[in-house]
DNA sequence: GAGCACTGC
């Protein structure tokens, strides 16, 4: 086999004929196992060919042939779309034919469609029109050691849906250490069996098949004492290896934007008393926040005669592959999101990585030739290191999760298959939640249609709630709650902010801005992007409008219109020409919008205190405007909010707008009558 | 007076 070129813009298994992946050995082995027992659960790493050739070999060998179809969810939507095109290219036919994809607004499918890939969640929006999901044969959750959210729950549902359905065939695919725990999982049962002495029936559930991966040895190095500074000690590590390493890339990861930025400037700042016969060194960042046609220099090829060093989060490490990289640079810490089931405030706080997760990162330098490692710590702290980070449903807000499942038909959800259970705290919190929000009723069932409603609608609950709400008489805002929907899902990306330019930024939001707060800020933007911005670039570039967010928040708003419709909701559009009565005069229909998004949001309260701060209800906590807030440098009294989020020192809350404080208790009695006890 | 790891419906 020909070693794959440095530099190609390919991963090398696209220049292999399929025949020569070292999974082709393995195919009738996964055949007969696949034929043989309800799950396989299969162990490769990155190049192995499983995600491309399993769904082709099934096909192959008839799995399609009663007219059901191959599904194969992947935690992104870039890997569903990429590798649904691969295979189609494999197969010889037009994507959207035999092959296809599905994801969220995108569905390249058809009646012919054999092999379709889809985003886990997406899956899981089927399972709620189709809860055998009777129209696969075979159910393929690829990444499953990543323990997202979504595939976690729906390893729960495929182990339910198994018990109705013997023809089912589930494939995982997993990294090594989860394999036996995944297997585990399938064949644990509930208690009849064991009430039958019958404990472990691993062997007739399933088996672990392992496919080698094309990768090549990385060597790792460690440091002999710890380092306080290990920004400064990887800037001096990046001029070492250019010194004295031969050609290759860099990676180097990092917790966030803040040290990225400093770790570029640090390096720009001293490559310059290096040696000057040295190659040239190109600093880049690479961090999801940062706009995306700045994202693509780290893909480009470095120019001749220069070395590349990328400076990244954890982005790098699992959602996007970066060729030519040979030196890896992990500062061992990651940022991770964690929820506090007793205030509601989520925290995003660096920690120390896993070792699954260093682990990873090591293997970002040896994709394309033999390539070194470089940890910012010591061996024994590594081996002091968890083993693998904590699943995502165990450090998040669950109420999203707790409708979805109500909405499945599972009612007990305490005693749902988790792979790995929450802790209950965080359970009893959303069923609060949902209570509260009328979701659920005093026996928590869900409620109709409220209930059914808002699960069924890919919004949060308490966005979802609002929209809702947003049809009855005494609101009558459901055009306007509509687009601030949308608008919200955007999580901040609405103004684009161009390095150095903040207070631009800040002027350029002032243009929108509405006294009552964020959100009618928001719908002001919305506005004067459908009816001035559209189809004109520049247009949202003199406004520092992000021009893709709001062409999303487009396709957003057109979806949830499409939801609210098939519920027997009119959306009687009469928003355009009103956008004047929001921002003159209209203090009734701001009024209105403000009470609505109460109706959604009461649990998310705060008063201004003299000094600026906010303080919760309770009293308890501390919060601040987020400088992207018009309530930053403004005056108010009670007001809601979107977002609360720890990060640093400070606690902020995002998405803010006035209200009246009698509101709180009109809206949500309940709620309030147990929280001032 | 000053800032946001990453996904997904």
């Amino acid at each position: 086999m020909a070693e794959p070129n440095v530099g190609d813009t390919f991963i090398p298994a696209l220049y292999k004929p399929s025949a020569l992946l070292p999974i082709a050995q393995h195919r009738e082995a996964l055949l007969y196992t696949i034929e043989t027992y309800p799950v396989t659960i299969v162990v490769g790493q990155t190049g192995s060919g499983k995600t491309t050739q399993i769904p082709q070999y099934m096909e192959k060998a008839g799995w399609c042939s009663d007219g059901k179809s191959i599904a194969i969810t992947q935690p992104r939507r870039v890997a569903a779309t990429t590798v649904a095109a691969r295979v189609a290219e494999e197969m010889r036919c037009q994507l959207g034919q035999e092959v296809g994809y599905s994801i969220r607004f995108e569905d390249v499918t058809s009646s012919k469609t054999r092999i379709k890939f889809l985003t886990d969640g997406l899956l899981l929006r089927e399972a709620l029109v189709d809860p055998l999901l009777s129209r696969y044969s075979v159910i393929m959750v690829d990444e499953a050691h990543e323990r997202s959210l979504s595939s976690d729950i729906l390893l729960g549902l495929l182990k339910k849906i198994r018990k109705k359905r013997a023809d089912l065939r589930i494939i995982i695919s997993s990294a090594t250490l989860d394999a036996e725990n995944f297997l585990r999982f399938f064949a644990s049962d509930s208690s009849e069996k064991k009430a039958q002495g019958k404990d472990d029936n691993t062997k007739d559930i399933g088996r672990i098949i392992s496919l080698e991966g094309r990768m090549f040895p990385v060597d790792i190095h460690y440091l002999i004492d710890p380092v306080e500074d290990y920004v400064e000690r990887a800037v001096q590590t990046v001029l070492d290896i250019h010194s004295k390493e031969p050609a290759g890339d860099i990676l180097v990861f990092m917790t966030g934007r803040e040290e990225i930025e400093t770790t570029i400037d640090r390096i720009t700042d001293r490559v310059q008393d290096l040696n000057p016969r040295l190659q040239t060194l190109q600093a880049l960042p690479l961090y999801a926040g940062l706009p995306t046609d700045q994202q693509m220099y780290v893909f480009e090829p470095a120019a001749e005669n220069t070395r590349k060093v990328i400076v990244s989060t954890n982005i790098a490490e699992a959602s996007v592959t970066i060729e030519g990289i040979v030196y890896v640079i992990d500062c061992g810490f990651v940022k991770l999101r964690a929820y506090n089931p007793k205030t509601g405030i989520e925290t995003l706080t660096a920690v120390p990585v896993s070792k699954a997760s260093a682990t990873q990162r090591a293997g970002r330098a040896g994709r394309t030739k033999a390539g070194k490692c470089y940890r910012l710590y010591t061996e024994s702290a590594f081996k002091s290191l968890e083993e693998s980070t904590v699943p995502e449903i165990q450090r998040s807000n669950l109420a999203p999760v707790i409708l979805q499942l109500k909405d499945l038909g599972i009612d007990n959800v305490a005693r749902f298959n988790y792979i790995t259970p929450p802790p209950s705290q965080l359970i009893i919190r959303a069923l609060e939640l949902l209570f509260s929000l009328g979701a659920l009723d005093t026996y928590a069932r869900l409620t109709k249609p409220l209930g059914t409603r808002m699960a069924e609608l890919p919004l949060e609950p308490m966005l979802s709630k609002a929209l809702l709400q947003a049809v009855a008489p005494e609101f009558n805002c459901l055009s306007e709650m509509l687009t601030i929907a949308a608008m919200m899902t955007l999580q901040g990306t609405v103004w684009v902010s161009h390095n150095d330019n903040r207070k631009a930024e800040d002027h350029a939001r002032r243009k929108f801005a509405v006294e009552e707060g964020d959100h009618l800020t928001l719908l002001n933007a919305y506005h004067a992007f459908v009816t001035k911005g559209k189809k004109d670039a520049k247009w949202c570039r003199d406004h520092m409008l992000n021009f893709k967010a709001l062409t999303k928040a487009v396709s957003t708003r057109n979806q949830l219109r499409k939801h609210l419709e098939r519920f027997g909701i009119d959306v009687s559009e009469s928003l355009y020409g009103q956008e004047d009565v929001v921002r003159v005069g209209g203090r009734d229909k701001a009024e209105r919008i403000r009470r609505c998004l109460t109706t959604g949001f009461f649990a998310h309260a705060a008063r201004m205190m003299p000094d600026g701060s906010f303080k919760t209800v309770d009293g308890g906590t501390t919060l601040w405007a987020h400088p992207s807030s018009l309530m930053f440098n403004r005056k108010a009294d009670w007001v809601i909010f979107h977002e609360v989020m720890e990060t640093g020192e400070k606690t902020y809350i995002r998405d803010v707008t006035k209200i009246e404080k009698d509101w709180l208790v009109e809206y949500a009695p309940e709620y309030y009558r147990v929280q001032q006890r």
